[in-house]
DNA sequence: TGCACCTTTTG
DNA sequence: AAAAGGTGC
């Protein structure tokens, strides 16, 4: 019997602190990576050019590692349940590792793909990797999922953390690994790539420059980068669109080019060193958002039915308006509100936005514009680079407030929202050129004059926010009832 | 990681 | 009179 573990990476685009490939590589000297480029991750009409472009990237950098290691990275872009199984066999692998997900797509095809597997006879081994601790860690008193966000981070906040996992190298000199000419051969046969297409090649054009390196080690220097000063400042400074007080490791751990406990570590070793109560509110700010991520995982794990619609009743049969005309004016940044243009168009031609802008813009498209949460879910999908169906999902009910959280009903001043963050109105000026020369108390508030409106390329406001807001509100009551 | 509306405090 | 604080949705 071979030794060969053939080891399928899907979010854990990296070598270090990966728990399956440090597992696969603690088990056997010949590791051979792999990749699928299945129709669910391309296909879709979710799927945003820059996210892929930034998928790529890491697969690239991927592919080097391995090949620096002298192994392979080996690409299908075939179905897995029937690829895997005849590329395993094919090479006569003797085990297929792979770490788990959360998304209910994953957990579908994660089951046929074992389930064709055993029928070959060859292992299956799989790893919690992308999250610090897994769903079945994170239970109640009575052993019920959370539903509710605060007493999760207690919870999840008062158990152990675990190191980073040391990967020994894929390949030492003394040990030959990977797979040999011949048996690359009868890789491609089985349909197994070892060149990898552009996100051009797949139909994904972003022409934009990408605004995050891709990679593992572009993924480090950003945490470090992060980890040297912003982070002391969080709590203040991440609420200013126009200051970058954000980590912007998103893209990393949505595709893995980091491991999350890699994060975690250097946030606790700046804990344990820090001598002032500020700088130590400021970090573990920051935590609590690592452990929001999580908990809207954990989320989607034990209510897959989360990807599909609101959690509430009383949104079920929500009477949304869902004009198309106001629809396209949200997505194009031409709501005639200052804040919610600026940020739909920092999205477009970026494929990024800052998230007090997503929450700004999510409230308005729902509350103000009275459209379904799950039509702005879907165009940020086709538009993120760090698009990610937990998170996104997460957010979008939240604002809608059609998800777990009991909460009042939110709705965001569009105005007072970028009076307090935006004050000086830089972020507006910046995305919204045609509003440079606006006073900055009109611009904030929309109020632009008549005059200087003749003269301006912007639009009217689409709607009134009071009027809407308690338009909202009546349907909201009329729903409540039935809730 | 809300806002509106009210009361209390401050200068 | 403005700022700060409290409360209900």
């Amino acid at each position: 019997m071979s030794d060969l573990i053939l080891f399928w990476h899907r979010r854990d685009l990296r070598i270090c602190d990966n728990i399956g490939l440090a597992a696969a590589r603690q088990q056997s000297p010949k590791i051979v990576g792999l990749f699928c480029l299945d129709r669910h991750l391309l296909n879709l009409d979710d799927v945003a050019p820059a996210r892929v472009t930034y998928m790529m990237g890491c697969l690239q950098k991927l592919q080097q590692s391995y090949a620096e290691s002298g192994s392979q990275l080996l690409i299908i872009q075939d179905e897995p349940s029937e690829a895997i199984p005849r590329l395993a066999t094919a090479i006569n692998a003797k085990a297929v590792f792979w770490n788990l997900d959360v998304e209910p797509y994953a957990k579908k095809r994660d089951l046929a793909v074992s389930n064709a597997l055993a029928q070959t006879g060859i292992q299956v081994k799989n790893f919690w990797d992308q999250l610090l601790h897994a769903p079945e860690e994170i239970r109640t008193g009575t052993g019920n999922p959370y539903t509710v966000y605060t007493p999760f981070w207690k919870k999840w906040n008062s158990l152990p953390k675990t190191q980073p996992v040391e990967t020994l190298p894929i390949i030492s000199l003394e040990e030959m690994t990977g797979l040999s000419a011949a048996e690359a051969e009868i890789a491609r046969q089985a349909g197994a790539m070892e060149i990898l297409p552009s996100a051009r090649d797949l139909g994904f054009i972003w022409e934009n420059p990408l605004l995050i390196e891709p990679g593992e080690n572009a993924a480090q220097e950003k945490l470090e980068y992060f980890c040297d000063l912003a982070i002391y400042e969080y709590q203040d400074q991440r609420n200013f669109p126009i200051i970058n007080g954000t980590s912007q490791l998103s893209p990393a751990l949505k595709f893995g080019a980091i491991g999350i406990r890699t994060v975690w570590q250097a946030t606790q070793i700046l804990m344990d060193n820090c001598r002032n109560e500020e700088g130590r509110t400021n970090i573990r700010t920051w935590q609590q958002e690592l452990a929001w991520r999580e908990f809207y995982q954990h989320a989607m794990y034990n209510f897959p039915e989360l990807a599909d619609g609101p959690y509430r009743q009383a949104f079920k049969d929500f009477p949304w308006e869902n004009d198309e005309k106001l629809f396209q004016a949200w997505c194009r940044g031409k709501t005639g509100y200052p804040i919610v243009d600026a940020a739909m168009r920092q999205l477009n031609q970026t494929g990024w936005m800052h998230n007090r802008c997503r929450m700004i813009v999510a409230s308005f498209l729902t509350k103000d514009l009275i459209i379904n949460w799950q039509w702005g879910e879907k165009y940020f999908m086709q538009k993120l680079i760090d698009g990610d169906l937990s998170a996104n999902n997460g957010g979008w009910q939240w604002s809608a407030s059609s998800g777990m959280d009991p909460k009042p009903l939110r709705i965001f001043n569009p105005v007072s929202q970028a009076q307090k963050f935006d004050p000086e109105g830089e972020y507006i000026r910046h995305w919204v050129p045609e509003l440079r020369r606006v006073d900055t108390k009109l611009l904030l508030t929309g109020n632009i004059l008549p005059l200087e409106r003749k003269f301006l390329p912007y639009p009217d406001r689409v709607v009134d926010h009071n009027e809407q807001q308690r338009k909202f509100k009546e349907l909201y009551k009329q729903q409540k009832i039935v809730d």
